[in-house]
RNA sequence: GCGCCAGUAGCUCAGUUGGAUAGAGCGUCGGUCUACGAAACCGAAGGUCACAGGUUCGAAUCCUGUCUGGCGCACCA
């Protein structure tokens, strides 16, 4: 028996028992099996007979009758039910016997791993691209969000059984690199940056490095292809330590040496899509849905950031994915209609094609912004971040709103190490419990492990609470992958701790009296802490066994 | 002007295939350590879910319109 089952068996009594009021008739959309809003109202909830109502063409309320008289039949005679009442508009409410827990606790404890039943029944093939900030200066705190963001996507996406590669995409081409270049041959001639060029104190720090190497000043080529690596390795070091991994650099020089681009402009003049006009090559993007049509090589003979972005999204569908995920900045998301409509133009599936919009992340310092510009160098890096506020808060501050939010990033608060800080409630949890159970090392009931099967004592209403919410786990997993919403699992996770600290209060764990009352919450505590590591690994966050 | 995102407690925000008396953290006020970690717990105050219509047994959630804020509307990347 798996963690899953206990809800999964409630919630298939529910459908059995609707079933059975419509001949056999599935009810469409199935009914819910939620928490009630209030203890009162028992443990589970259903709006089947709301939902019956209208095909049954009776009342919710008489509908209610019956579907408890049917549940009554299914559910007691295995013993799982204290009662059934019928409340409000037409809600069953289930009360569960302390066999029902009894036997749910089992199941968590007797599972190696709580998110072993996520599994989904469609695998798909999936590459999350992101960050990709461009690789003209380090990354800063909105890249980390991303990153932060991604990753925890990856991580959702793999635990429900998906397979997952994640990709960074390299912006080495273009007039950007030129730019750059400009940048970091001035500062070695000692000038200022030219217009519009790259600013910050590690051009000037990159300049003396590759001057030390021995490349001068009037080699643009030379000085922009190091310049862009160096950068690239610190943000490769950046990301490790970030704890986020990269399966591969995709770049884009690489992109055009491959020929990709132009096999790409190739496929869609094949297809009529392009046209030319004002010496500029357009795709006709208007015809899949965008707003205009978008220009592809410039009069100048030169391509668009476009045509090197359309090439690489198909190459990456060509590579066999069924899904693609971009994740990307805000200011980037006007950009997604383009590449929607590329990929039509190609001959692709658009749908496979997914973006998700990243909102902006402040950093705040004394109720003041603390001012973020690449160009004028004045900005906060996501190393700096990690120098002050460590990696778990960090990940924590960029991912337990929601993505499509701006955040604003409080460094008191996240530096602080008190119970203001969230993300140390939570791993606070973790340590507690990790010390109850190193305590419980040198008891009998402690070593004797088992999971107090053998119990007769009633549960008290915090191991019912804390037993539910940790059953909810596979659930809220399962729709924080689907709706790619980490955020969730912060909340949760949250909640488990909040949860747990109740049962603590109330509940003597190590030395508990009672026919096997300290097994059973030992095995708790055991549940508890692993789903809260889990939880947290999710995210990307540590759970310390001490702090 | 057009598009995307947002508008929920003093503040920051959760809350989506439509469910019961809308939640959490911070802040404020008041309680709890001679028992396993007080980085914790318990309680109180605090709401026209931006506004107006509509859909129905039922709307913060769906539809329409309006207002406000952020971002974007390049032959830049």
């Amino acid at each position: 028996m798996t963690a899953t089952d206990s809800i999964s068996e409630l919630r298939g009594a529910v459908e059995e028992a609707a079933r059975a009021l419509r001949d056999g008739e599935r009810t469409e959309p199935p009914p819910t099996l939620d928490r009630p809003p209030k203890p009162e109202l028992g443990d589970y909830s259903s709006n089947a007979a709301m939902l019956l109502a209208g095909p049954l063409g009776d009342n919710p309320r008489a509908v209610a009758e019956r579907l408890r008289a049917e549940l009554e039949g299914s559910l007691g005679d295995g013993g799982d039910i204290d009662r059934i009442e019928v409340a409000g508009p037409g809600f069953v409410n289930l009360f569960l016997s302390d066999a029902w827990y009894r036997r749910a606790l089992a199941a968590l404890a007797g599972s190696g791993d709580a998110l072993a039943a996520v599994a989904t029944d469609a695998p798909e093939r999936v590459l999350v691209e992101g960050p990709s900030a461009n690789p003209t200066g380090p990354l800063h705190v909105g890249g980390g969000r991303l990153a932060a963001y991604g990753d925890a996507v990856v991580r959702l996406l793999e635990a429900v059984g998906h397979e997952v590669e994640r990709e960074y995409y390299v912006n080495d081409a273009g007039a950007q690199v030129g730019t750059f270049a400009d940048s970091i041959g001035a500062r070695m001639k000692g000038e200022g940056p030219p217009e519009n060029g790259y600013g910050g104190e590690y051009v000037s720090e990159l300049a003396e490095r590759i001057a030390a190497e021995g490349i001068g000043p009037e080699d643009r080529e030379a000085l922009g292809l190091r310049g862009i690596e160096l950068m690239l390795e610190g943000v490769r070091e950046t990301l490790g330590r970030f704890g986020v991994g990269i399966d591969t650099f995709a770049s884009e020089r690489a992109i055009y040496a491959r020929g990709e681009v132009e096999s790409a402009l190739a496929r869609l003049d094949a297809g009529g899509h392009t046209y030319r006009s004002d010496d500029a090559l357009w795709l006709r993007t208007t015809s899949f849905g965008d707003d205009k049509d978008r220009v592809l090589i410039k009069s100048d003979g030169e391509p668009t950031y476009l045509t090197a972005d359309v090439a690489y999204h198909w190459d990456k569908l060509q590579r066999g994915f069924d899904r693609l995920i971009d994740v990307l900045g805000a200011d980037h998301h006007g950009y997604v209609g383009r590449i929607r409509a590329a990929i039509a133009a190609l001959g692709g599936d658009p749908d496979a094609f997914e973006a998700q919009i990243m909102n902006l992340v402040h950093v705040v310092e004394g109720g003041e912004r603390v001012q973020m510009s690449k160009r004028s160098g004045d900005f906060v890096s996501l190393d700096d971040l990690l120098d002050d506020i460590g990696v778990d808060a960090t990940r924590w501050f960029m991912l337990w709103r929601s993505h499509e939010t701006t955040v604003d990033l409080d460094l008191e608060l996240a530096r602080s190490q008190s119970s203001d800080n969230p993300v140390y409630y939570v791993q606070y949890a973790h340590a507690r419990i990790a010390s109850i159970l190193r305590k419980a090392e040198g008891s009998a009931a402690g070593a004797a492990g088992g999971d107090g099967g053998d119990r007769i004592v009633p549960l008290e209403p915090g191991e019912k609470a804390l037993i539910k919410r940790l059953l909810q786990f596979p659930d809220e997993v399962r729709e924080s992958a689907a709706r790619r919403a980490p955020h969730r699992i912060c909340a949760y996770s949250t909640a488990v701790a909040a949860d747990f600290h109740s049962f603590y209060r109330d509940c003597q764990v190590v030395g508990a009296e009672g026919e096997g009352v300290e097994r059973s919450r030992l095995a708790l505590c055991r549940a508890a802490k692993r789903t809260i590591a889990e939880a947290l690994g999710l995210l990307g966050i540590s759970a310390p066994e001490r702090m």
